[in-house]
DNA sequence: CGCAGTATTGATTGATTTCAAGTCAAGTGG
DNA sequence: CCACTTGACTTGAAATCAATCAATACTGCG
């Protein structure tokens, strides 16, 4: 099985292959030799380009596969009996989706491309089988598992007593850290989301969104074009999105 | 290696094993085989019991081992560089401590017990050698960490943008899931941390917690004494605590 | 076809309001 | 002394209401 120009059949683009993949060594793959490489290769299914709005995945489905963002990227959003719609993720290019469902046996969410975007898809069960022979994935698996939960560790801190300047610096400061983890500038980048959305993800009314990144420009720790973002001060913007004032922190190492 | 009233050397608590110990169904030797259960309960190390206040685990100290509650509970506290102190988790018997440093190399967070407690002690390389052999285990293993991502994703539901009242019902009725996950009454059952601990952790002042506390109270839908908790309207705190009014909510699925 | 005309949607900004939760303070009980 | 409760009072962060603007898409018309 060597990298042909023409793919196998149901290969929406065809010739793409794990090795050939950029974003390989941000994914599972990483690490593997070549042949580990193609057996990895071989269990990928790679879905047709969504365009923006569309559906990968639905809130409810069985679980039997996790996705891997191949380009573009995706919000994740949970439906509510209610009716209420709450954003909880977006992804980016390399990382994976849908692992929070394994233990649910349904996915959790609806996964809703952001733009022109590509996934992965990843049998659970036959990579799995592939974890049993393969050490250096199964270590890759859990570490995107960990990785996960201490970047949702992070944003429980985040929520949980942030004001909402506080709460929007550690975001643009979180995506910043997550597309330069996946190769890109941390400086310079296109937010992939509408103000809307943002406003749903923390929370926040979306003129009180639109406000706060004003703001920053104005104080010239971002500029901003449409999506387009720049920070120009890390350092500043940092200094902003620690808690300054939190009403509830009293020392609680050393008691009940 | 029988089940014996005497343990081996270092063994805090003499005859205690896997086998014998009333939460291995829940925690990870679940579905295990007598001789798997034994290799699993060969690694497996039993700390000493901590009394209150005791740290099990050092933010910082490098990763080689995750932890299981094996009785009493613990608080997980995020120190950050401004000496801010932040809960980040409750752990209840049962649970695993510490896969979210996987990832990182080194611990978290502070573990310290709420109450005289013990925990279990797993290497994580000989866990992972184990889950090789072990497909039940390994399985246990994904959905142990999916479990926790998934309680996490709840969490930060929670937190996004409830009020405290929604907060704290949200709290008592997640407090009441774990419970009955495993196997204590979800409608009874003892608060393990002091109203400090839970401000800290919900992001309110302890007047606060205690001001709804006492609401709640009064409105009948839970009885209180001092920590010993019953829940006597689940439906009605469920109610309570999803979202009434959330200011930023507009619906997402279907544009950008 | 192309183009003016018209919704539609996303974003910005200002002015005004409110109530949720913090703060201060006093008191109870183990 | 510490953990907790309760009351009275205050405040300010963020919602709401409202107006405006730019960009894009859609329509029908010459």
């Amino acid at each position: 099985m060597s990298v042909s120009p023409i793919g196998g059949p149901c290969r929406p683009s065809p010739g793409t292959h794990c090795r050939t993949c950029s974003l390989s060594s941000l994914c599972l793959p990483l690490a593997l030799k070549a042949q580990a490489m193609e057996d990895f290769d071989a269990i990928i299914k790679r879905r047709a380009p969504l365009v923006r709005g569309e559906v990968l995945c639905r809130q409810g489905e069985p679980f039997a596969q996790i996705f891997a963002v191949r380009s573009g990227s995706f919000k994740q959003v949970v439906l509510d009996q209610d009716g209420e719609e709450q954003i909880s993720h977006f992804h980016l290019p390399g990382e994976l989706m849908g692992l929070e469902s394994i233990e649910e046996g349904s996915h959790a969410g609806f996964i809703i491309a952001l733009e022109r975007s590509t996934a992965c898809e990843i049998p659970f069960h036959q990579l799995d089988a592939l974890a049993e022979r393969m050490p250096e994935l199964r270590n890759q698996l859990y570490r995107s598992m960990s990785r996960v939960m201490g970047d949702e560790h992070r944003l429980i801190r985040l929520l949980t007593c942030k004001s909402a300047d506080e709460r929007m610096a550690s975001f643009l400061l979180d995506l910043a850290r997550r597309f330069e983890r996946y190769g890109y500038s941390p400086e310079r980048f296109r937010l992939p989301m509408s103000r809307t959305d943002i406003g749903n993800y923390l929370g926040l009314a979306l003129e009180t969104v639109s406000r706060i990144l004003g703001r920053l420009q104005q104080q010239s720790l971002i500029a901003l074009d449409g999506r387009e973002l720049r920070i120009l001060q890390p350092e500043a913007l940092y200094q902003r999105s620690q808690t300054s004032h939190c009403r509830a922190r009293p020392a609680v190492i050393h008691q009940s």
